[in-house]
DNA sequence: GAGTGGTCTAGACCACCGG
DNA sequence: CGGTGGTCTAGACCACTCG
């Protein structure tokens, strides 16, 4: 029976009712693991696998010369990615493939948040195989120069915290034909809509999610310190009129903070308002 | 310069390098941690966080009194949750709601994977608060009598080996006109199809997605070991033709070995046949 | 300079697995 | 039984932050 509970579980399991009930409330720092140590008479490492379950778990934060913090309160933040989008007719509010650009912003304002994405940086770059793949571009041999991809990139912000990282990427010819993309600027009309007076209408799209362990750069943004939760991968493959595939965006979104949604068919028009 | 990488890092990419390059083809067993002890000159705990990090990174799985191997690659099952199945004409192929139900074995047969799916367990069981929310039912006093729901659970597996679980919620009232949701035992026609011949037409969806820790229950069907990777977890709520939800799928992944995917618009065939 | 968390050591005991 | 990983201790030094 039980199991034999390891102590540091049960630290966890001790400090995770403590936030539960309000005894911590958000944004309180935990007490420091000397306290904790003492405490419960445990050794240092024990209280320190202890408070990484809980960031495991995304309930703390910790920062690390500083403390450990009772995360806020996930006011979660919903990435409405909806379907409706193509060409058909579109019900009001509900932006050109949500989630993207500056449908990003409007999503944010219905849901009553302040949101804002960095300038985009342009970088033209050897392409990797992931994104060669998506892009349809053939794949070259080990030691071959590789073929050269436009990459936008922009950092988002939710109520001034850092929310998501988006990556586009578009083969070198495309931005040369469509040079706005090589521009370190928003694109005023939006990139959907730009590159369609271009010549290519988005008809078609493939989403693919996953969840993986932040890179060193994501933990930066996002705050966080290793070992602390997974972050939620999302690639969207736009398809043009002639079914090549044009663009590639990578969207990483800070989870617990985040919700990625998507709406199909007829829904309450509550479903589509609430935030959560 | 270079900001002082810890050891265990450093042993950790040595690793995964050797796991790359395949020095460690999949399957092997990684060097026991006193070999690596003895191979690195430093102590028992950093090479255990080194091999967590591998952990984290889905790299590796360790198996608690035998050892630590290396993941089977990720020949990635791919769930496509297509959006062209609300009464519009659907492709060839690409089932009602796909990756529920029987969808999900078709699913797996089109990427040449061999699915099954345990026998429904069915629970009739107090409403969690989630629960309610999705299904529309009003919230209650703590302390007061909570509403009953009925669950139905599937274990699925991919190749013999676990891939995912399903847990569907339903209203108790719904059950009790649509008495097949109390047998433990599959709905042939599908349950889409079967709630529809009891005047429940699903109009529409939402999908949510999240990632987090596995629960201790998820952990010992997936065969992983604490301080591994996240799950995803995909909720979607159905609609009916009166704009109710009737029902709340939820559905956990183990991720590396899946990819969750959705398809809009047009988009070449091989995208819809390819598996990754 | 005091306080914080991050890394690391060199031991220890345990539970479980296999032959 | 020997070998494995899981837990745990009681120290140590470091880098960083803050007053």
């Amino acid at each position: 029976m039980a199991d034999r509970i390891p102590k540091y579980v049960e630290i966890a399991q001790d400090l995770r009712a403590q936030i539960e009930d309000g005894t911590l409330p958000p944004a309180a720092q935990l007490p420091t693991e000397k306290e904790l140590v003492e405490h419960w008479g445990v050794s240092a490492n024990t209280i320190k696998k202890a408070v990484n379950e809980l960031r495991q778990q995304g309930l703390v934060e910790t920062v690390p010369q500083k403390g450990s913090f009772v995360a806020e309160p996930t006011a979660p933040f919903v990435i409405t990615l909806n379907h409706t989008d193509l060409g058909e007719e579109n019900p009001p509010g509900r932006g050109f493939g949500g989630g993207e650009g500056r449908a990003f912003t409007a999503e944010a304002e219905r849901q009553n948040h302040a949101a804002h994405s960095s300038k985009p940086e342009v970088k033209v770059e050897d392409a990797e195989e992931p994104q060669m793949r998506a892009l349809g571009i053939a794949p070259v041999a080990p030691g071959q120069p590789r073929p050269q991809v436009v990459r936008r990139s922009q950092q988002r912000f939710v109520d001034g915290k850092p929310n998501s990282l988006q990556h586009s990427y578009f083969k070198l010819e495309l931005a040369i034909q469509a040079q706005a993309l090589l521009k370190s600027a928003d694109i005023e009309e939006g990139t959907v809509a730009y590159l369609q007076s271009c010549g290519h209408v988005q008809t078609g799209y493939e989403d693919v999610f996953d969840a993986r362990q932040p890179t060193e750069e994501e933990l930066r943004f996002f705050g966080l310190s290793r070992g602390s939760l997974a972050v939620i991968e999302h690639r969207r493959t736009a398809y043009d009129q002639h079914g090549e595939p044009f663009r590639l965006t990578v969207t990483i979104y800070k989870p617990g903070t985040n919700r990625i949604r998507f709406i199909a068919g007829e829904v309450p028009v509550e479903v589509w308002e609430r935030g959560s």
